[in-house]
RNA sequence: GCGCCCAUAGCUCAGCUGGAUAGAGCAACAGAUUUCUAAUCUGUGGGUCGCAGGUUCGAGUCCUGCUGGGCGCGCCA
């Protein structure tokens, strides 16, 4: 009984008692060990809906339970204090379900829990320097959420928006051309020491030369993306203009001072914006506007931005434009990525594009290793601001997280060569499966597939690092516990711990050793 | 000044649409290896969940105010 399939027996336990069926009641895993594998608020919810004591409710649906399943998958279920609902599953249940992840293999986790077509775009840095740290770790985190939502039914494309029109990229061109000639760079723009590393004669070559240098460093990263797209396509196509045009018809244009201007404020923005300057250029934010226009002509159901929060200003504008263009605003995210601070001990690295003062992404993933990187980077909420100590991160290099997880791998990976393919056959035993340490990890590895599931619906890669975490911490525990080699049941358990654990790297995008 | 985000153990962070006795890693201390990899395991110490109110059976989680920090507030991108 999965978290899903408990929560539908509820359902029809609540229809046969003739109970509240809408009550949206949790189904989670509980503090301790006493109170079951599963537990369900159900009791409470239902008592506050009717009106009526919700221990004795909980009771009711207990029992109500446990008739319909009448010993098939629950050894008992339980209501306890204040009207919780509690489940423990039979270890028979748990033991089969190490065939099916065997069977299952690199699908184990997966599921077509929804079933999307999904744009999701990060990164986007601009190509007048090389990435930074924060751009690191969004692409860290973009890249896995990308994972996660194939791995539950969608399908789905990344995508990098280069933005190789504008002031930026001409300021760029002319600073690459001034340390040429050994000048100062013009007024705001770039002075970092890369800036003498650009090849090319031409803008497009000098662009381009940057932008080979940012897809290495992503490629390094484990980080390939579907799509590069550049701004300027859209200008070719004139989409900017079409987008003004739209926009125009719609009557929530004005003119004023030469310009033309979007109606945000009226819209939800905090005042209004320029679409085209007094000049007749466009501004960035019209640029957007036919880009988000053109994600969704491209026929997506949903699109996935992830910002840095220094843009985070524009969403509500961004929001506003297609909002009146009559677009899906609701299958419209954007997750704001917060910064990353680089320590080395007490000491704050400053990240300015614009100095030469700076770490960037290469040198760190160059100083403790992709896998480290991309772990660290993924393991924690990319909404909360990071501090990251680089010094700590090399120094402790032997105790990372992510060599504790490959190590249960590369252990596993160990035993089962000392084998000769026990492990792999088709009938034995599992009923002798029943060591507390066996248990709970058997319980681990069934709650892998909802794990994905719920990460995936978040967009929070975290929760795998940290699943990564438990699962080799209950692996590590059973191995100290348990001898395995001549066991046959354990093998199977062990092969299964192997898939699962290997299955969880994958999805991270980290190396899993099968020697270390 | 206005807006968004953050504040949980010495440090870095989890804590799911409000649920049962707030967790993990690192750091500190004390132990475990004739046995499948000790990159491991066991145990100990460590918390007014920034502060003050409010909502309710129940708040780290929701609301209001305050303090402290990050980021924005361009006819830059």
């Amino acid at each position: 009984m999965t978290r899903d399939e408990i929560a539908s027996l509820l359902s029809s336990v609540l229809a046969e008692l003739k109970l509240q069926p809408d009550i949206s009641f949790r189904i989670d895993i509980p503090p301790r060990k006493e109170l079951g594998d599963y537990a369900s608020n159900i009791g409470i919810l239902a008592g506050r809906a009717l009106k009526t004591n919700p221990i004795k409710v909980a009771e009711q649906i207990a029992a109500k339970a446990a008739e319909i399943d009448s010993g098939r998958n629950f050894a008992k279920v339980e209501f306890a204090k204040p009207g919780f609902v509690n489940f423990f599953l039979k270890p028979e249940y748990l033991q089969k379900n190490l065939l099916s992840i065997e069977k299952q293999d690199h699908d184990y986790g997966k599921s077509g829990v929804s079933n999307e077509k999904v744009l999701i775009e990060f990164v986007s840095a601009n190509p007048t320097g090389p990435l930074h740290v924060g751009h690191g770790r969004w692409a860290v985190v973009g890249d896995i959420i990308a994972r996660l939502l194939k791995a539950t039914g969608n399908k789905v494309e990344t995508e990098f928006y280069v933005n190789n029109v504008g002031a930026q990229v001409e300021k760029f061109e002319a600073s690459v051309l001034a340390r040429r000639q050994d000048e100062q760079p013009p007024e705001g723009g770039y002075g970092g020491s890369y800036v003498s590393s650009v090849k090319g004669n031409t803008r497009a070559e000098m662009l381009a030369c940057m932008l080979e240098e940012q897809r290495q460093t992503l490629h390094q990263a484990g980080v390939d993306f579907n799509n590069w797209y550049e701004e300027s396509s859209l200008h070719e196509k004139d989409k900017l203009r079409w987008a003004v045009e739209k926009l125009h018809d719609l009557r929530v244009t004005f003119e004023e001072e030469g310009a033309i201007w979007f109606k945000s404020e009226a819209l939800g923005d905090d005042k209004n914006r320029v679409l085209m300057r007094a000049d007749g250029r466009p501004t960035y934010f019209t640029a957007d506007i036919a880009y988000h226009l053109d994600k969704f002509e491209r026929g997506f159901d949903r699109l996935i931005n992830i910002w840095g929060t220094d843009h985070h200003g524009y969403v509500s504008r961004l929001k506003a434009a297609l909002k009146v263009l009559d677009l899906p605003v609701e299958n419209f995210e954007i997750i704001i990525g917060q910064l990353v601070t680089l320590y080395r001990g007490d000491q704050p690295i400053r990240m300015s594009k614009r100095t030469g003062e700076m770490i960037t992404f290469k040198e760190v993933i160059e100083e403790i290793g992709t896998d480290a990187t991309r772990f660290f980077f993924a393991a924690t909420d990319v909404n909360s601001h990071l501090d990251f100590d680089l010094e700590l991160a090399k120094k402790k290099s032997n105790d990372n997280p992510v060599y504790y997880v490959q190590y249960a791998h590369a252990r596993i990976c160990s035993i089962l060569k000392k084998t000769s393919g026990e492990a792999s056959s088709t009938k034995v035993d599992l009923s002798t499966l029943m060591h507390p340490a066996e248990r709970d990890l058997m319980f681990k590895l069934l709650t892998w597939p909802e794990l994905v599931a719920e990460a995936a619906r978040l967009r929070h890669p975290h929760r795998v690092t940290e699943y990564g975490r438990e699962l080799a911490t209950v692996f590590h525990k059973f191995y100290e516990q348990c001898r395995v080699l001549g066991d046959p049941a354990r093998l199977k358990l062990v092969n299964a711990s192997r898939i699962t654990l290997r299955n969880v790297l994958e999805l991270l995008g980290i190396n899993a050793p099968e020697a270390m």
